[in-house]
RNA sequence: GCGCGAUUAGCUCAGCGGUAGAGCGCCUGCUUCACACGCAGGAAGUCGCAGGUUCGAACCCUGCAUCGCGCACCA
């Protein structure tokens, strides 16, 4: 057999393995298996996307749990596909129109347009999928779908069809959240309220009918000052009541300068400001409402780009809305009107896509009123679908109870097609998905891109996938969905297929950067991840990225933490390495076979504590619980202490004993890789096919359970005591590798069939179990399996080890004080529970027989002769 | 304004009622025949602050502070 590689090499081992799984059909889920049904959809990408960290935090959790399950015995699915992002798609192939042709998408038509979108789709599109394939991903490949897939796109037709035949869908000129870049009306999640530096500007208007009496108002949009049609005061502000039926003369435009009615409504603060509010119905939700109580007319003075009209009179017109801000200051002042402005902070609500401030515009659109509200809501409250964390049940809870009506239309030529008919002359509108006939014309917009993939979680499975894997099992995202993505499948899945859609939503933590802030593009303080694979191997980034991902806990990252992940791969590569130099595993290995050495049942007895504490760690989602436990089991409990305890067995003679050694460890090897599979795919396939534990992919092997070894507690204790001597050897600068003859005293019996595994542990040149001290200079080291000696003739002087074992002997009695101290307070004799009260005892005892055992020491050193 | 989260070693984070932990970083020693992507040892923390409950609090309760997030408001 050729020896391992010193290092791993995940370069080597990726792209095959990966190839390998794909024409073997692991990741493939059959629909009309007997096995139990796993199964996850993947929250879709966007068409348009490349892989971030959060889409690796996000898609390894999944494969973790995909192939966990496989291992389980489940049939397993995990659907990969992308969405189309209508918005964020349309843009780019907009973008790139312009830049090489000089075209608007208008110039192009909306048939041609959507020609080059696919074309765009199918050339740039697959690029998130290539990267997640690169990442491990074991999704089934064949079930990949696409929200515009032609019979995903006829559904959701179908769906507003439905929806609309039973009065949910309706359309209505309301007050909308416009884009002015998009020029797209957007939902309210698709809005993000921003703190922004302004003014608060005071303007006065007189009062026609009291010549000599003016009101001064406060605004922070001069610009829509041209199509106030109103001002409005509380009636019950002694100030203005008076006032309340007569007029004001508007100051803009110049040319136009209206007479407004002063008008009485309670949403008046009368704290605000100067207590008078410039009414705007056409460009302010609120002040929408109270025109629509006044009777108000509604002047729009702003095109659907932001740029202001006719109607905002000629020194306004084509002026962008913050330019017209400016002119709007400057004609007031100009005008003497303006009394003073305020530096001032507000919220603006922005664009989530184009990052602009959104207009509240009056437009024509279509509202969904939600189905199954209250079902939903049941349904997360009695636990039918569970919540990791669990806080974010109460931010579903509550967003459901103040739900309002979905803006569902988007002015855009990328999506799914609104299935509404209108007839060119009669006025008619039918909704149905074919046309009725001449004369009919489907309605031009299109579908918000969420009103598509709320149904992904039953409309990318046909009819037996559907029957064998919905409801899915859990749905992995961030909590920033919730809204968006989350609830609205779960209103979906009930109203459509009359079961939630997962049982289990586990909610990842965002990834910030190491000074906490969010990752960017502007920032440029996102890693590539396909560099990060590159450099550590994808299980490296996998396994250092999930260590440090707390349950729905915001991540700071550091590729330091990568250099563990790729670290810890390493150091299973080279465990492995050592057991292949010795021979090949045996795959059938039953160490309970055997007559066990200590360190031996020790490891074994580990084992099934790690899996137990791994299967709980499955049970909450605390994926960075497992790795933490997989990493103190593999570096700390296997490679540090078992391995080095059997070193020599393993170069010994062939005996009952090192077959024993031998078994143990294949045992738990082939259980190591199976734990850690999940988590580190490739590494773990490759050393399960290289070992040959198996001949086919550790993907069909079986989910480790525990077993019932029973603990060996004394390996602990020479654990303990060992790491004792050590610091004893240390603190007299003997440096590691120096091979010394050690003499044990009054170790118990057990002690002395673990001789040579101690020496090893020490790297003793001998380990000698004596009844008396030896004579000479001596360190001397107590510990619970007996007392240390370290010969230092020659090595050191006897003030240096008669200080050291003085500072011991403080030690050790400053804990005895502290347990007596402890055990002399009656109310904890008295209150706590015994056996915490035998445990100080223990230790007072403990410690006692250690200051003991120090001081006949130093005692004995002392009569030795000075060299 | 309401709600949620965070605050523990220089850094990143565990711990959530019974002797303060890990990894990194730092210091010391070591190319010991799996691994320097390593081995051995070490230093390092009034567990944000103030009260309270308890025999006992990093942990439970109350209040406060700082940072972050969400909702509401936003003339």
């Amino acid at each position: 057999m050729s020896e391992p590689a010193k290092a791993y090499e995940p370069a080597a081992v990726e792209d095959r393995l990966y190839a390998r799984w794909i024409e073997s059909g692991v990741f493939h889920a059959n629909p009309s298996s007997s096995k139990p049904a796993y199964a996850i959809v993947i929250p879709p990408p966007n068409v348009t996307g490349v892989l971030t960290l959060g889409h690796v935090l996000n898609n390894t959790i999944q494969d973790i749990l995909a192939r966990r399950a496989r291992m389980m015995g489940f049939e397993t699915l995990w659907l990969p596909g992308t969405d189309h992002a209508g918005i964020a798609t349309q843009t780019v192939v907009e973008r790139t129109l312009r830049k090489e042709r000089r075209q608007t998408r208008h110039d192009v038509g909306r048939e041609e347009f959507l020609r080059l979108v696919w074309e765009w789709k199918e050339k740039h599109g697959g690029i998130i999928i290539t990267q997640l394939r690169k990442l491990g991903c074991s999704c089934d490949w064949e079930r990949e779908r696409f929200t515009m897939d032609d019979a995903y796109a006829r559904r959701v037709q179908e769906v507003f069809v439905d929806l609309y035949e039973k009065g949910l869908i309706y359309r209505g000129k309301r007050m909308v959240n416009w884009c002015p870049v998009s020029r797209t009306a957007l939902s309210d999640e698709e809005v993000i309220p921003k703190p922004q530096k302004g003014f608060l500007y005071y303007f006065r208007v007189e009062v026609v009918e009291k010549p000599g009496t003016w009101l001064e108002i406060a605004t922070t949009r001069p610009e829509t000052i041209m199509g106030d049609t109103a001002v409005a005061v509380n009636p019950r502000d002694p100030r203005y009541s008076a006032l309340i039926g007569c007029h004001v003369l508007r100051p803009l435009p110049q040319e136009e300068r209206a007479p407004l009615p002063i008008i009485g409504d309670e949403a008046v603060d009368f704290e605000f400001g100067t207590g008078v509010l410039k009414v705007t119905p056409a460009h302010d939700k609120a002040d929408y409402e109270i025109g629509l109580r006044h009777h108000l007319p509604i002047v729009e003075i702003m095109n659907p780009d932001g740029t202001l009209n006719e109607q905002a009179g000629e020194g306004f017109a084509g002026l962008d809305r913050l330019e017209a801000r400016v002119e709007a200051v400057e004609q007031l002042r100009s005008l003497g009107a303006l009394t003073r402005e305020e530096p001032y902070e507000n919220n603006v609500g922005f664009s989530e896509r184009a990052d602009v401030p959104i207009e509240p515009r009056l437009s024509e659109q279509w509202f969904l009123k939600y189905p199954r509200v209250e079902e939903a809501r049941a349904a997360v409250r009695d636990g039918r679908i569970r919540f990791f964390p669990s806080r974010w049940e109460k931010v579903f809870d509550h967003w459901m109870e103040n739900i309002q009506d979905w803006c569902i239309s988007r002015q855009l030529w990328w999506g799914h097609r609104i299935p509404v008919w209108h007839h060119a002359s009669t006025g008619g509108m039918r909704c149905q998905i074919a046309s009725p006939g001449p004369g009919w014309e489907q309605d031009p917009d299109v579908l918000d891109t969420w009103f598509s993939s709320w149904l992904w979680a039953h409309e990318t499975m046909d009819v037996p996938t559907r029957q064998k894997f919905y409801p899915t099992s859990a749905l992995v995202t961030g909590p920033d969905i919730i809204f968006f993505w989350v609830a609205r499948m779960i209103m979906a899945g009930l109203e459509y297929q009359g079961e939630v859609p997962f049982r289990e939503v586990v909610f990842t933590g965002i990834i910030r950067d190491k000074q906490g802030r969010k990752m960017s593009k502007s920032l440029g303080n996102s890693p590539d991840p396909l560099d990060l694979i590159s450099k550590y191997g994808a299980d490296g980034l996998r396994f250092g990225l999930l260590r440090i991902a707390p349950q729905g806990q915001d991540i700071r990252f550091d590729e330091h933490q990568i250099v563990e992940g790729r670290n810890f791969c390493n150091k299973l590569w080279n465990a492995c390495r050592f057991r292949q130099m010795h021979g090949n595993p045996n795959a059938s290995a039953r160490p309970t076979n055997h007559v066990l050495p200590l360190f031996c049942a020790d490891i074994l007895a580990r084992l099934d504590d790690t899996i137990r504490k791994i299967d709980a760690g499955y049970a909450g989602q605390r994926f960075s619980e497992i790795a933490q436990v997989l990493y103190n089991f593999v570096w700390g409990d296997f490679c540090d202490r078992f391995i080095e305890a059997v070193k020599p067995d393993f170069s010994g003679q062939e005996s009952l004993r090192q077959a024993a050694v031998f078994a143990t460890m294949d045992y738990v090897l082939s259980r190591i890789l199976r734990l850690m599979h999940p988590f580190t795919p490739f590494i773990t396939e490759e050393l399960w096919l290289n070992l040959g534990f198996g001949n086919e992919s550790i993907q069909n092997a079986d989910w480790p359970e525990p077993g019932c070894h029973a603990p060996a507690p004394e390996a602990e204790t020479a654990f303990q005591s060992v790491a004792a001597a050590r610091t004893a050897r240390s603190a007299y600068s003997i440096p590691s590798n120096q091979r010394l003859p050690w003499v044990l005293v009054g170790a118990p019996p057990w002690v002395a069939a673990e001789a040579a595994a101690l020496a090893s542990l020490l790297n003793a040149k001998e380990l000698t179990l004596s009844d008396q001290p030896p004579g000479g200079l001596a360190a001397v080291v107590p510990t619970a399996i007996g007392t240390f000696h370290l010969p230092l003739e020659g090595i050191v002087d006897v003030a240096a080890e008669s200080a050291r074992l003085e500072s011991e002997i403080r030690k050790a009695e400053a804990e005895v004080v502290k347990a007596r101290a402890k055990l002399a307070q009656p109310a904890f004799v008295n209150h706590a529970p015994a056996e915490v009260v035998a445990e100080h005892r223990a230790r007072e005892v403990a410690w006692g027989e250690r200051v003991q055992a120090l001081q006949t020491a130093r005692d004995a050193l002392q009569s030795q002769p000075v060299p």
